[in-house]
Order: structure tokens, then C-alpha cells, then sequence
DNA sequence: CGATATTTGTTGCATTTGTAACTATCAACA
DNA sequence: TGTTGATAGTTACAAATGCAACAAATATCG
């Protein structure tokens, strides 16, 4: 007795993705919002810098996906309240090297323990091997390899 | 040698989740974007109903998980395009039961076969097994049961 | 060298979104 | 009743976004 599943548009997969990341994102949002008044933006940017030291608004881009106004204009906003500084590139000066400053460190560090912690108290709900499924389906969607 | 194995901003859960669903709703965003001019939410609404059948606005907030405002909003687009029509309710006048018209009974069906091809396209790259634990993980991470 | 194309980043404008205030209707209960 | 409170939905305004045009620097190639 063979059972054909229909397919439900509960589970059409753009839309479950979307609406996960929404509810995961707006929860997370509370603590960089709240505290530093950041955009998720700005938060992006931020902790790209934090993992991977000096880097271009063109190699943020890269990284994230995010489109060149967003990073431009979450630059700008990180630069205002003293997260960031640019530096010159003498050899190009189509592009500056961005780095945080000692207070976009500190930022930095706090929400990236944050970030452990909700990551942990998350994931703590699923066993290592669904972890484990669960990333390699996100990254395999989102092409991050 | 035990190995811890450090916490890397990339397998930030959030990050990883709007990623990924950026990707997916990008890609098939195509669809209905150049066929009817719809956008997102709108497609949202459109296919609770086409799913549903006749629904308030506040139901299908609740189902979707959309503000009220973007609902509103997208009913009305979706009536001037005549994808829709309301139905007032003699009991309660304080909201009205929508449904689609026979074109927006069309446009549904043509966009939910595109949505099946789309989402087999995608997830045949993964066991059926994969593809179990990745919805069951997005959907307990968007609180769907 | 010099004209043209490409790359990097910013800005202006229109569209979309979020928040809060508002209207209208119904419910509850003294 | 009638006063107060809750609910459904819309709208106004500010903030965020996307797209296209732009400026400035560099690369390419005759």
C-alpha cells in the first residue's frame, strides 16, 4: 500500500528557511540592538571584521553576500559611532582597508560570546548528528560550500 | 588529543539560516516576480489562500507569521490585481473572508507547480533522510510544532 | 601614450518595511 | 443599557532597502 506524500506548501523549503531565519534572527537581534543599537547590518559587518581582521568593503561583499550599498552604508554608520576606522591603501586608492577599533574589539568580543551562547542554548535542542545535517544543508543552499 | 573544535562565526546559526534562505527566496523570487509582478508577501498570502481556501487576514498573519500591516497591504495589491476579492461577514464586520478569484486560482496553480519542480530541483541533492532532519530543524527553529 | 573599459565605493530616488496611532466593530460586565 | 476593554484592519510617518546613476582610480590595449 504504497502512500504518496503530497506535497504541502508548509513545507516548501524557501518558505521554511525564511521563516526560521526570521524568528532566529529577530531573537538574536534583541542583543546587538538593545545594547549598541546596531542593524543586523551593521552587526554583519562588524563581526566580519571581528573573525577576519582588515578587510575591504569589496572582500565584506564577497564574504556575505551582502550588496555594496548595504556594506557602504553600514560602514559608514560602524565609522560614526567609532566601531571602525579606514586606512588608506597607498598602492590602490580605489579602496580603503577597514579594521575595528579598540572599542568595536570589545564590541566584538561580547557578541561574539553572546552569539556562542545563543548558538549553544539553540542547538543544544538537536543531537550532534542533526547538527550536523542541519549546517551542511544551510551552507549547501546558501553555496558556502 | 582531544580537539576542541571552536566556535566560527560562519556556523552562526542565524547567519547561516538568512543565508540561505536569501538564496532560496532570491531564486525562486524569479517566478513570480516576472510572470505576475507579485512580490514576496504577496506570493505568501497568495498561496495561505490558495492553500487554505477562505481566510480572514488575521488568520493568515497567524499562519504566516506577517504583520498585520504587510497583510493589509499586500490584499490590497493582490484586489486591485484581481487575484482577490473580499467577502464581508454578516456576524462580525469587523474583518471579511478573502478568497481567490478564478485568476488568482490560476496564477496559484501555475506558481505552486513552479514552487513543487523548484523545491525537487533543490532538495534531490540530499538523501531522503537529509531532507527530513533539515525540515524538521527549520521548522522547530520557526516554532511550527 | 591615450582612449576606453573595469573596478571600488558612494549617493539620489523610488519602493518596501516597521512602529505607532487611528477607526470601526464587537465583548464584557457593572 | 452604557462604559470600558479587546479585536480586526488601515493608514501616516520614519527608517531601511534596492536600483541605477555617478565619481574616482586603475587596467587594458590599440
Amino acid at each position: 500500500m504504497t502512500q504518496i506524500d503530497p506535497f504541502q506548501l508548509e513545507d516548501f523549503m524557501p518558505y521554511l528557511l525564511n521563516r526560521a531565519a526570521e524568528k532566529a534572527s529577530l531573537e538574536f537581534q534583541k542583543t546587538y540592538k538593545s545594547t549598541y543599537g546596531m542593524l543586523r547590518t551593521e552587526w554583519r559587518v562588524l563581526f566580519h571584521l571581528g573573525r577576519y581582521g582588515e578587510l575591504t568593503a569589496k572582500q565584506i561583499c564577497d564574504k556575505s553576500d551582502l550588496h555594496k550599498t548595504k556594506v557602504s552604508r553600514a560602514v559608514s554608520a560602524l565609522e560614526k559611532q567609532r566601531f571602525l576606522k579606514r586606512t588608506e591603501v597607498p598602492t590602490d586608492r580605489r579602496h580603503e582597508l577597514l579594521s575595528l577599533t579598540k572599542q568595536g574589539q570589545a564590541a566584538f568580543a561580547h557578541l561574539q560570546a553572546e552569539a556562542v551562547k545563543y548558538n549553544e542554548r539553540v542547538m543544544s535542542a538537536f543531537t550532534p548528528e542533526e547538527q550536523d545535517i542541519a549546517m551542511k544543508f544551510m551552507k549547501q543552499i546558501a553555496q558556502l560550500t
